[in-house]
DNA sequence: CGGCTGTCTGTAAACGTTTACGGCAACGAG
DNA sequence: CTCGTTGCCGTAAACGTTTACAGACAGCCG
């Protein structure tokens, strides 16, 4: 844990001032016999340059942060894992933040940003957006981009994902099958994604001609165990022949119900997840999901970022990812 | 984007001088009315405080690195998922480095940790420690704890796993049911967890009187569809009546071809996984696992950290987390 | 030989903080 | 009234870089 060589260090014992040091090390134009002086001088000192020091300089820091809910969750795993080597290649350090979902823990990552320890930032935020995000969003100190939707006219960059499409290309599918008691499990309907699927689905019924029933739908939270809760009380009132579920962690709850109350999947209920991870496919039978492209999302967020950081000021960009349906043997039960 | 507000525009508005600025900003005792009067003005330029510069003068970034080789991992997630709020609690962000498990890699987080853009650094190698880990580790330029074994004497701290106490609980759980004849498919052997759970299964069949028959074991990698072609290659050759898999991807990679050759799990082989992901209780039948403790591990590499960075140096310790079997129906069919 | 070009180098300022040090005013004691 | 003490405050240095600027020197031309 010695104190590391400065350039002064080098610049002593190489027997140059510091400027012609930063400049050898820095491949700018110098003598040969200057570059060789400094050029041992470092390598015997082990010298490292100080990234603190640079980026009070420059004013680059070389990182960008990234927000989430819960780095426990598969669809942001998804996007940490595109977002970091797209970072890594341009040569910036992710820093990971997990905010719980807490609002007031988003807007303090928010509102952190103005210490200037990141370039940028990318967030996705749970609980919708306040008022107190657009502030600090709209005056956000470094370039952000948002996943998740956001309000028109917020200036900032923003890659959604078209989640009434993939509702309904879940229904569709469904409807496709011959079932048309549908019923749906659902996230908080204060969270962002909550809110925005709850509408996808009405809209989607609507689409297909099929009413909407209350008692066909629950709301628990995104994760098994309130999944299965859930479901409990969807089956305690009402017998549907299919259930959408608004994450593949839920399905995974409504799987369990199912199985214990000895319905089949597909043959009784035909059962579709959202986010299309790797759980889908661990899951017996396979479960049938929505991919909302997480990984897509996340790597089109660190492009967006990275160009803007490049190449400067820009409109604000909104980019869609489009959903994808993968059918298993939770709805097609070939199996 | 607005260049923020410094304690020189602050002590500007004010009328007072950019110590007594900085002295009322860290609560340093001041004149009543001059805190009033920096406190205003702070407020309504909206000050905050630049971290970089803060890391400069105070050489320290409240920043701590985790590098892991694939974020894509969940035994990884696992830790991350602890680590991170034991970090925010103390007031540290986190970065994260994902490394793919390339040697060059892991080396150059080491390296670049000489920058001096982390307070500390956690470490999970996967590729062993080569002689350049360990020339780096024992000069580290802050503070290290690593996750897994590594050699004796290191002088950092090291959080490590009883793997051959781990591969030993499955191995007489199987050995309890009645199984004789148990397979193994594990990782690449020039990786750390890879060679450690082959000598352990080695050793743990030795304590039980079973011979080791090399037609049982089948080496791929940690992933699903690599677990999958090495059980494959495991049945061509034999017929074991329980397979043990170095983790949990690679469980479901044999659960996959079991189930493709109408082998009935446990009936006709019983299959225990490692490191009781959410995978494991995702699967059917769910999986028999060994927890190696993951979160654990990484809960307390971060108290290690934590606590060398807050109290100084210290013996290098060494914490060892027990592991243990969480038994389910691909071992006791009783579902 | 004087002056002009050009190349290389050193001095010093700057980035935004924290903090050691000394100055100054107010005040109490003698 | 003087001196010492106390409490605040401002000046300046420092953290480790980068970089504008100017100085030194060589080479060249007229």
């Amino acid at each position: 844990m010695a104190q590391g060589p400065t350039i002064t260090t080098i610049a002593a014992r190489a027997g140059v001032s510091i400027a012609s040091v930063s400049r050898v090390l820095n491949g700018l134009p110098t003598r040969e016999d200057t570059v060789r002086k400094v050029m041992a001088a470092a390598d015997e000192l082990g010298y490292v340059p100080n990234a603190v020091a640079r980026s009070l300089k420059s004013n680059r820091t070389h990182q960008v942060a990234f927000a989430m809910a819960d780095i426990g969750n598969p669809t942001y795993v998804a996007m940490v894992r595109e977002v970091q080597p797209v970072l890594k290649t341009a040569g910036y350090r992710l820093v990971l933040h997990s905010t719980g979902g807490d609002v007031d823990d988003e807007v303090d990552v928010l509102r952190r940003l103005g210490e200037r320890y990141a370039d940028g930032l990318i967030i996705s935020p749970l609980r919708g957006i306040t008022g107190k995000h657009l502030d600090l969003l709209t005056a956000a100190p470094a370039p952000t981009v948002v996943i998740g939707s956001i309000p028109e006219g917020t200036p900032v960059d923003n890659v959604r994902t078209d989640s009434r499409a993939g509702v309904r290309l879940a229904l569709e599918h469904l409807y496709g099958l011959g079932r048309r008691s549908i019923g749906f499990l659902n996230g908080p309907l204060d969270t962002v994604p909550g809110a925005a699927r709850d509408a996808a689905y009405a809209d989607a019924l609507d689409g297909l001609g099929l009413p909407y029933d209350p008692d066909l739908v629950e709301v628990g939270d995104f994760y098994r165990a309130e999944g299965a809760e859930a479901a409990r009380r969807l089956l305690e009132r009402s017998r549907p022949d299919a259930i959408l579920c608004a994450n593949d962690l839920i399905a995974l709850g409504a799987l369990d119900v199912l199985r214990a109350e000895r319905l089949r999947v597909p043959e009784d209920v035909a059962l579709v997840g959202m986010d299309d991870t790797e759980l889908a496919t661990a899951a017996w039978p396979t479960l049938t999901s929505v991919g909302l492209g997480s990984a897509e999302r996340g790597r089109r967020a660190a492009e967006l970022l990275l160009d803007r950081l490049d190449n400067g000021v820009a409109e604000p960009r909104i980019v869609t990812v489009e959903p994808t349906l993968a059918v298993r043997a939770s709805t097609e039960g070939a199996a």
